[in-house]
DNA sequence: ACAAAAGTGTTTAGACTACACCCATGC
DNA sequence: GCATGGGTGTAGTCTAAACACTTTTGT
């Protein structure tokens, strides 16, 4: 491309990865989401969101896939580019750095599966201690687009199993957006979109009526991203790391090298 | 940051650049953008999104507004950050690129202000000729985006004057859109979300009722983009290179560096 | 029988659409 | 006067919120 080097700018992907969990057995889930301990300066001892240089030969999303795995060891149920942070004062006493940030959602198992490392914790997603460089301010804007997300996408089975019932969906909701929603209204609105396809099974044990299981409808596009197709969705079967289009879902993503020397 | 050196990653600044203008004199306005020849390998001769190498002190957005200002010589009215472009082959040829690429409205009274330049060309964003790397791609993911923010924002008027009638408005909705509007419809949406303020004067001169003249309404926050405080929106007064932070807005903008290098 | 959650039905308020209609100006 | 767009009024449609009500299980 014969654009200047980037002479001392230096490129990151780091990614915020949010899973539902509850502290006590039958308490309300919440939002919670992993950081890692940093080891060297700047911000030696503080937590910061997982990530790391991109590597030569790697898409940006599978960079982020990447940061998902080594720190929770899954693979994304939803992922999508937040935004590419370059703020020249960002990394105080440090070269310049310019960070491609991606927000993932996980199932919630995944919360207590890591907990043992002690430079890997999850914490609750409105609780954060000071984190380094300006990683609260990141956050902040990826629980904000999280819940617009929520309100007009189809990504809550993201953070449910392969099946579900219509409560433990809308506990996802109410996770997320924070305020109680009306059972039979949910449940008009999603039978409604056609997102959900019924099983025949239902899930017995509980001292009510049984309610019926649910499975995801792949046939219906959940993430409006427009003209983008970013990529590891759901378990691409072997495409490791073929696409790096943005997502085309919301309007965050999309996939194109702009680079221009002339002028 | 001691994140990993970029290797040979370099990195690049886009910016698709919309304007309104009508062919005819009393044609119906539609959707232009200014390309750029490019001189050099790859894809010499053909017509590329303005950009370039990101200055080491400069902010995204301040490249990207500088992008726009060597381009067309004007300041945005509106500046957005659309996408990190990163695919490994997005660069045939040529080293590994990757592209944050943000979208701006100007003036419509832009676009003949520049057509005399050999070397840049405004072109209607709907009959595009096939542009370098993968520029027809983000011109239609920028087109995806403005489109949906023009739905549920209010950032029309950077694409007018400081005053303007509704009719002028309504103008560039119906541009953007595609579609024609119930100019009584119109009327009362605008004036119910507060987001103008109608002024004392009037046009005269048409052949029929004199239309009053409106203002933008600054007390009202026209971009809901979360805890994204981006930049140089309107003249912001000196604020030369501020804030690099991400728009807000919409689900795209936000400035942290994530960097981490350990794992 | 009773509690608790699943699931259905109904009423209402607000938002948007379509379109009829009046107003003010230039010619 | 009449054509043209500015501007107001209003009835019909659609959606979503609120909430009463019925169903089906476990204990």
């Amino acid at each position: 491309m014969a654009a200047g080097k980037s002479e001392d700018i230096a490129l990151a992907v780091s990614t915020v990865i949010f899973a539902l969990h509850a502290e006590a057995p039958q308490a309300r889930p919440s939002l919670h989401l992993p950081l890692v301990r940093r080891i060297r300066e700047p911000f030696a001892g503080r937590w910061a969101l997982p990530g790391g240089p991109l590597l030569p030969q790697e898409g940006l999303s599978a960079a982020a896939a990447r940061n998902l795995q080594q720190t929770t060891g899954l693979r994304p149920g939803y992922l999508e580019q937040l935004y590419a942070f370059g703020d020249p004062d960002r990394s105080p006493s440090a070269g310049r750095m310019v960070s491609v940030v991606y927000w993932a959602l996980v199932h919630a198992d995944a919360v207590t599966d890591t907990s043992s490392d002690d430079n890997v914790r999850w914490f609750a997603a409105d609780d954060l201690p000071s984190l380094a460089f300006d990683h609260n301010l990141i956050v902040e804007y990826a629980l904000w687009r999280l819940r617009n997300k929520m309100e007009y996408s189809r990504i809550a089975h993201a953070m449910l199993g392969e099946t579900f019932t219509l409560s433990e969906l809308r506990q996802v909701y109410e996770a997320v957006l924070r305020k109680p929603l009306d059972p039979a209204n949910f449940r008009r609105q999603v039978e409604a979109s056609g997102a959900l396809v019924a099983t025949d099974s239902v899930v017995t044990g509980g001292r009510h009526r049984p309610p019926r299981l649910y499975r995801y409808n792949d046939a219906v596009d959940m993430t409006d991203n427009g003209p983008l197709t970013d990529i590891p969705q759901h378990p691409p079967p072997h495409a490791a790391d073929s696409a790096d289009l943005p997502d085309p879902t919301d309007p965050t993503a999309l996939n194109d090298p702009t680079d221009r020397s002339n002028l």
